[in-house]
DNA sequence: ACAGTCCATGACAACGCTGTCTAAATCTGT
DNA sequence: ACAGATTTAGACAGCGTTGTCATGGACTGT
């Protein structure tokens, strides 16, 4: 149980006999050093259980090997999965990934970006909550990189890389149409983000290429989370003029549709947005997007930010899919 | 686009016409300083848009402030509901948590363990997945927790925290015991693995309670990661003395089990391990555990030992919970 | 044999901050 | 009004590393 001491730089140049300098051009600049000095000192630090510290390595450099990542929840399973991809891409440059969570909330965003930020990350990659990220834009000019995943940053100047989601919702309710759908449902929880909104416009648009111009009767736009998704669905299909067909704008909503639309002897057809575990086994079908890949995207971006920050921002859109696995394929039941 | 300066203590000190320690008093010691002094300081370090650097501060005071967790992936749930827990409780203890993951081999773990410990983390989480974590001994010594998670370390004096899996098993075995069951087959893949070497003990004893002393010719325990679920059960199912109820040992063999059982008239009992999305949807009975209160516990017993790295052990044994939701409950058919 | 190169190494300061110690100014009680 | 305690502030060094520059010896070509 005895605390030893950590061994330095200091301490293997001393039993190697040569100068803490030599020790350190072996751990970073090898080819400067001749090979029989670096034997001694590389069996030195060994003997020492020498091992070079990052921390003071950055510091000296001024650089840093650490991309902060801003994340709501990391139980959610599409910020997880975006985490995935960011940390293979930044593993694979030498850096590390520090993720730090907001409780969704526009004030633990501020704090969090501010603790990342005090770590001198070298780079800031967010999934904005809040309604403003201006407070960031001190951090950015001072050379630190900010690329906002899934919705774009407001009132800063910023990477973003998005989904394709007013694409992947006109598709959607357009294969809905060509079965012959006409009252589609658009629901979702919470609405006023900005992938809903995107999702909303690209349902509305493919409704008025259909030939009508309003927004339908069937949309449920809700902003309570406490909202029970299944009532919301039951409550639907108990209109007079029920929809045959709903579009559940996230997975939330999604499987609350399933857990009413099971016992129905004729269910409406239904199409989620973003995919998970067991849509195949369930046979939802879902507008798909590939998340770890927007994860790697926006490493990718970030590493090319940190190399030059100066430049034009870019805005980088990550396709979406629909996936026809039975759910959405069924024509009205009328 | 200009790229500025980021301002230091000493830049602050010296618009503030007061010696860099005060500066540095002013956010570490407020109380030390008289409030005219503190006001003027904050001013000046708000006109520079100063932050403090942590990664200096820790360097100087041998601390720090992150903490590193060694992961397979983070795009299993499983793995990334433990960092949520985690990252609650670091957080709300002033660190960050830096994730690394290995790919599930042991030359990855071994590889991000080092960085991470480069990076001088005050402790190291992680879910072993090597044979043999006594590489990390040295360390250990030196200082730095150890922390291993779901499995003990082997060969490294460490604190851990895993799931009560044997009596998991053992309970869901009884469970179909006594609804009739005596055919009750144990599906896993991998099986090599600490955790399913408990479950299937916790499986066996239960097995041997009811009189059968030998293994039952129901065990699948594979250790082929290309292995497909589904076929695996199907086979079982087609067997001259079939089970009449299945144990999956991990969730993707019972999304496997799921795929086969959907399609049959009479399906056989089934219970897996671990909870999933859907799963209350689909009526699938699971022994089911607390994944974020494991990484809670975990994250404490990390700063715990932090503030005192000498000291015992422990192990700490996290409860798992049969959910009875239909899928594990009907006796069987035969 | 001699200037001009090249190579291996070292001395020194600095990265941004804080622990420690000291000094001066202010306050306390009598 | 004075010793002693308390408050406030600064000087200095050092955390573990590396950038920069300097040094001395071994090479090259003529």
């Amino acid at each position: 149980m005895s605390i030893r001491q950590r061994a330095t730089l200091d301490d293997v140049a001393r039993l190697a006999h040569v100068s803490p300098k030599t020790v350190s051009r072996v751990f970073s600049q090898r080819h400067l050093v001749s090979p029989a000095t670096a034997e001694a000192v590389l069996a030195a630090a060994k003997r020492l259980k020498f091992r070079p510290n990052t921390v003071a390595r950055n510091l000296r450099g001024g650089a840093s090997n650490t991309v902060g990542f801003v994340i709501g929840e990391l139980l959610n399973p599409f910020y997880s999965t975006v985490a995935t991809g960011l940390e293979r891409v930044l593993a694979d440059n030498g850096k590390t990934l520090i993720v730090a969570s907001t409780d969704d909330t526009a004030e633990g965003e501020e704090r969090v970006a501010d603790t990342l930020l005090a770590q001198r990350v070298a780079a800031l990659l967010m999934v904005p909550v809040g309604e403003d990220q201006s407070y960031l834009e001190g951090e950015r000019q001072l050379g630190c990189p900010v690329i906002s995943i899934d919705r774009p940053a407001r009132n800063l100047v910023a990477d973003s890389v998005v989904l394709e989601n007013r694409t992947g919702a006109f598709s959607a309710t357009r294969s809905l149409m060509a079965r012959g759908h006409r009252k589609i449902a658009y629901i979702c929880n919470p609405a006023a983000v900005y992938t809903q909104a995107e999702r909303i416009q690209g349902y509305r648009e493919a409704i008025a290429s259909g030939g009508r111009a309003e927004p339908t009767p069937w949309e449920r736009l809700l902003d309570d989370p406490a909202a029970n998704p299944a009532a919301v669905v039951a409550d639907l299909l108990a209109m007079d003029d029920a929809p045959t067909a709903i579009i559940a704008g996230n997975n939330r909503m999604c499987i609350g549709a399933l857990q009413v639309l099971d016992s129905l002897e004729h269910p409406p057809a239904l199409i989620g947005f973003d995919d998970f575990d067991t849509a195949d086994i369930l046979g939802v079908s879902v507008v798909s997007h590939d998340a770890v890949d927007m994860g790697r995207q926006a490493a990718e971006l970030a590493l090319e930010r940190i190399m030059d920050p100066t430049g034009f921002t870019r805005q980088i859109i990550i396709p979406t899919k629909l996936i026809h696995r039975g759910s959405g394929e069924h024509p009205p039941y009328a």
